[in-house]
DNA sequence: GCAAAAGTGTTATCATTACACCCATGG
DNA sequence: CCATGGGTGTAATGATAACACTTTTGC
């Protein structure tokens, strides 16, 4: 009992972040799960997160919690939820503020290797831990009412891409089909892509993960009969546009 | 120290929920604040809110006090952030869980008489304790966002409405004019309107607040020369068309 | 009978959809 | 030279925006 140093008047439940982690293989939505090494739900897969550090925000903790698991700093996240039933977790009260976070599998290294971290492509996601399962389904249902309005799927691909890619991107967040042209002269005349040219030697390449096994589809990187053109997203072009009002939909 | 009887290993955070209640007058939107009656923030206004129990999520949370604040039982609410800035509440470490609330102004009876409550028009608003002007920001933007998916709107009208006042409504809240005709044509041909009579007694009749200076534009109640058709949302109707996929845009 | 607000339709414009042809390249 | 995928245009269709006349009713 000596080490219970934290003393309050009412009881407080304690607080924290988990992040849904969304990246693209070139063909299917994938989110990145761990596997819990201690009780509760010991051996079963779940969202990376922890608790809030004290002197933290939400975000920031989310942040951290990011780095930690993917070795990235200051990726897109967002924060779409906060679950809070009572019994969600059986050691305490704790709440559970939700982000869902969207990262270029390419620059994803890996973090501590005390961690067992694996992508699941969305149509094989296992039976996740506490209520992550829940936490999936609203953070997908989110993030595909927000890309409606906002270009958000241009962080889940490399700086250059084509736009065949970026096509397959909306087709699986939204699990649709597009026509091929239609798409290309919406994009092409929203006027959002600057076109590049793809001399630089260090552009799509070969991914190499640290985590498990996730197969590339051969679609993304077989080489087509003729070079695609590269694009980037404009950012400046956009931020331009939204202060006029302006509406961003598929 | 003898009343401190809660202790634990980690600091924890305390949390509340705090609600942005929604109102429509007939002419403006409007929120509903409390004056502070205790430090920090005393006699500033803020929305109404209040920790949270260790046995209740935190949309029930928001539920009970919401109810505590206007008298109405289970009302449209709507989680929109947790703001969990580490120096937003200078007592201690609180996590604030926001939801939005639109409720009928013609309902809201006024609760506890110890808390003075008072609607303000939107463009009327003070400076608010705490970080509740951020949080009336992200609520109208939420808000906004929202409504352009489903028809949130009909929750802050009376049961039967006039389609006038469905677009002064939506003007209100979007802050936008519509062409009278065109709103009345997408309106009438959407077919969530279910037109009805209004032979009934108690309809739209005077409204009656304990709260506070709130004025009645004079246009809500004023006789035109000729009646308007009144109308009720159709909420089977709504869901069906969900079912089947639709946007719902104005 | 006229002022004020209500009900409603028609046309022009713009956005979305469906669809097809030519080009570049590697084998 | 041909198979495969890439770049791009055009015509039909549907949605939105602009706009005006007639009806009701209290005075």
């Amino acid at each position: 009992m000596e080490n219970l140093r934290y003393h309050y008047k009412y009881p407080h439940p304690n607080v924290t972040t988990d992040c849904v982690i969304f990246g693209f293989d070139g063909n299917k939505l994938n989110v990145l799960l761990v596997e819990r090494g201690l009780e509760p739900y010991k051996g079963r897969w779940a969202f990376p997160g922890g608790f809030l550090n004290m002197d933290e925000s939400a975000e920031a903790g989310a942040l951290r919690e990011l780095q930690e698991e993917t070795g990235l700093k200051g990726a897109y996240i967002r924060q779409f939820h906060t679950f809070s039933d009572p019994n969600r977790d059986p050691r305490e009260r704790i709440l559970s503020v939700a982000y869902y976070a969207l990262v270029r599998l390419q620059e994803v290294k890996g973090g501590d290797d005390a961690v067992k971290a694996e992508w699941f492509s969305l149509d094989n996601v296992p039976p996740l831990a506490f209520d992550h399962d829940e936490m999936l389904q609203m953070a997908l249902k989110e993030m595909r009412k927000q890309i409606h309005f906002e270009p958000i799927g241009f962080e889940l691909l490399p700086k250059k891409f084509t736009i065949k890619s970026l096509q397959q991107l909306y087709e699986a967040i939204l699990n649709v089909k597009f026509d091929r042209r239609n798409f290309y002269n919406k994009m092409i005349h929203l006027g959002l892509l600057d076109q590049v040219n793809h001399d630089d030697e260090n552009d799509v390449k070969e991914i190499n993960f640290k985590f498990g096994p996730l197969e590339i589809d051969a679609s993304f990187t077989r080489k087509p009969r003729r070079d695609a053109l590269l694009y980037t997203f404009n950012a400046k072009k956009y931020e331009e546009m939204k202060q006029k009002g302006f509406k961003l939909e598929f």
